[in-house]
RNA sequence: UGUCCGAUGGUGUAACGGUAGCACUGCAGAUUUUGGUUCUGCCUGUUCAGGUUCGAAUCCUGAUCGGACAACCA
């Protein structure tokens, strides 16, 4: 392990990490950071970010602190930081010390204004915001200085402290840096730093009625905190020179913090964005944040997803500056890695068809021994009711096979999993040509365990008795999506148009009686169809499974195929 | 006709001036009491044009394409 550790390449934030490492900077130091804020749920995308900024901690022994960016108090809520909290321990990271807020450093984010004020590089600003916007200018286009840019020091420092009273109402003084208003950035082009919101904040309730502006609050926290490194997103990236210019004004000494960005993880089939989550959670498109079909880590969480494939999915995606789709297979194939090593195989038939065996004593049960996981011995074996009436699946049974069908039909055999060798013999159908019921024999030899059991049949099929199976309901996921980049919409339509109306299915299945002690959050393998969770809403009466994922994508194609 | 960032198979990601590799997907085959797993093989790639060099995915120049930036959001 050690030696594919040492062999495998740098991505190019360990590069910066390593070059930083050597030139002695930070005595050595390694200190990042995961900076939500917490205005709703995370995805699979902040499981990149957090997968990242702890996994550099990890790696180069250093820490990572968990900072909530709660400068808007408007959008927050502590319902989001106990969420975030929850998911980033579930993911299996643990934070330096405890959490960390931007609100914890008002007072000093505070004090700093007011010094940049006394340096002469803020001011208040009173235009409106349509003013303040259009003098702005445009990408193109250089802005336009404000009128009250140029107060006297006394002024600016009177009407901020004025500010901070809530002597102004909302909206009508803001605190500009003053930098230069023909930058061909436009985040130089004196940015805001303070705005008037007289709102109740989560954490500092009615202490404030003014509240910073990210630029103003992030990287002096991060300075605050003693980062290093300062992991971000590309569209931070034109935030960086404000980033060091806001440092610059207040840092005493050579100690920075240094912002590098990578490029977000973006997955198709899936929309990424909170706000659209929200949308989709309010509307009752979904049944809630942690609904299954939701990429928020709950919603994965809830699905049957591992915090091991979660790690390795953002571990092979890779980290870059590139923009990237990453396809949602290799997502399900880390999942599929995980679950295929530790989900207990059961059997459920989830479109039964009746079998009865002729030449099997109707009054007789046997108990069938059966491996929970031919992955890992140690998880042992169970026994399952065995009788003259079974349930297979409906698709298992094919009057007019094509060729490469190897199931049941007329005069074949097939092998019952954990069971016996059976030999169709006949089949009724109802008035409207549907199958009802099918007749075979069984080989008595060839029961599972005995040397007659070796004999080779084309293909096993998996049954439930159907005296002693449960009922169980089973909810059938897809991708909420049903187009590969759903933020492209048609003319005239919403984006919500392009949602998959087949994203759920719910079906009663045939379970072994055993899944009725079955508890929320297992996971199991039903065989040959998929990897399965149990619901937290499961109860013993009532167990829901939630699909994780299936166990191959062709599934369809198997009848089909030449 | 602004600034910044980026461009390697279908999708991601390596190669840091010296044989373009890995993973996923797809396709074929072997094994299998899961059409699962495992194993084997195959397909497909350096945006373009110049330049530097014995040698360029890599360095330089130009073009092209894509993304970010004009919230009192983060």
């Amino acid at each position: 392990m050690d030696n594919t550790e040492n062999n495998r390449s740098l991505n190019f934030i360990e590069e910066i990490i390593e070059e930083d490492l050597q030139s002695g900077k930070n005595n050595g130091r390694i200190h990042t950071r995961f900076p939500p804020e917490p205005n709703g749920y995370l995805h699979i995308g902040h499981a990149k970010a957090i997968c990242l900024s702890f996994g550099m901690a990890q790696k180069y022994n250093g820490k990572c602190n968990l900072r909530f960016d709660d400068t808007n108090p408007v959008t927050e809520d502590v319902e989001y930081v106990d969420s975030i909290k929850e998911d980033i321990s579930w993911l299996g990271f643990a934070w330096h010390g405890e959490a960390h807020y931007a609100s914890d450093y008002f007072d000093q984010l505070y004090e700093w204004a007011l010094k940049l004020i006394r340096l002469g590089k803020a001011y208040v600003d009173e235009g409106s915001a349509d003013d303040i916007s259009s003098d702005r200018g445009t990408p193109t286009q250089p802005g336009k200085e404000s009128p009250y840019r140029d107060r006297s020091v006394e002024e600016n420092l009177d009407l901020f402290m004025r500010m901070k009273n809530g002597e102004f109402e909302d909206g009508s003084k803001i605190l500009r840096a003053k930098i230069d208003m023909a930058s061909p950035n436009m985040h130089m082009r004196d940015p805001v730093l303070y705005r008037i919101k007289h709102a109740h904040h989560h954490r500092t309730g009615d202490k404030w009625c003014i509240y910073p502006m990210y630029d103003w609050a992030h990287g002096q926290s991060d300075y605050i905190e003693g980062i290093t490194h300062s992991l971000c997103t590309l569209e931070f990236e034109v935030h960086r020179p404000l980033y060091d210019w806001c440092l610059d004004q207040i840092a005493e000494g050579p100690y920075r913090p240094r912002q590098i960005e990578f490029a977000r993880l973006n997955l198709n089939y899936t929309v990424m964005s909170k706000r659209r989550f929200l949308q989709l959670v309010c509307e009752e498109y979904v049944s809630g944040w942690d609904d299954p079909r939701m990429p928020t880590i709950c919603g994965l969480r809830r699905r049957g997803y591992t915090p091991e494939s979660l790690r390795n999915f953002v571990e092979i995606v890779g980290i870059a500056k590139r923009e990237n789709v990453i396809e949602l297979a290799l997502l399900e194939h880390t999942v599929r890695e995980d679950l295929n090593k530790i989900a207990r195989r059961v059997m459920a038939v989830s479109n039964p068809v009746k079998v009865v065996l002729e030449n099997y004593d109707p009054e007789k049960v046997e108990m069938m021994e059966a491996e929970n996981n031919p992955e890992d011995e140690s998880a042992g074996t169970r026994e399952i009711p065995f009788c003259s009436e079974l349930y297979i699946e409906r698709d298992d049974f094919m009057e007019d096979p094509p060729k490469k069908f190897f199931r049941l039909s007329p005069g074949n055999e097939v092998r019952l999993k954990n069971g016996y060798i059976v030999k169709c013999t006949g089949f009724d159908r109802d008035e409207l040509g549907q199958v009802t019921e099918i007749r075979c024999t069984y080989d008595p030899l060839t029961r599972s365990g005995l040397e007659g059991a070796n004999r080779k049949v084309k293909s096993t099929i998996h049954w439930v008795s159907a005296r002693h199976a449960i009922d169980v309901e089973v909810r059938l996921y897809d991708r909420l999506f049903s187009v590969p980049d759903p933020d492209v919409v048609e003319e005239g339509k919403d984006w919500k148009s392009n949602l998959n109306p087949d994203s759920l299915k719910i079906i009663t299945a045939k379970a072994e009686p055993g899944l009725a002690n079955a508890k929320p959050g297992e996971k199991y393998q039903f065989q040959r169809t998929g990897y399965f969770c149990v619901d937290k809403d499961s109860t013993p009466d009532h167990v829901i499974f939630n699909r994780t994922v299936t166990l191959k994508d062709d599934w369809a194609k198997i009848v089909t195929r030449e």
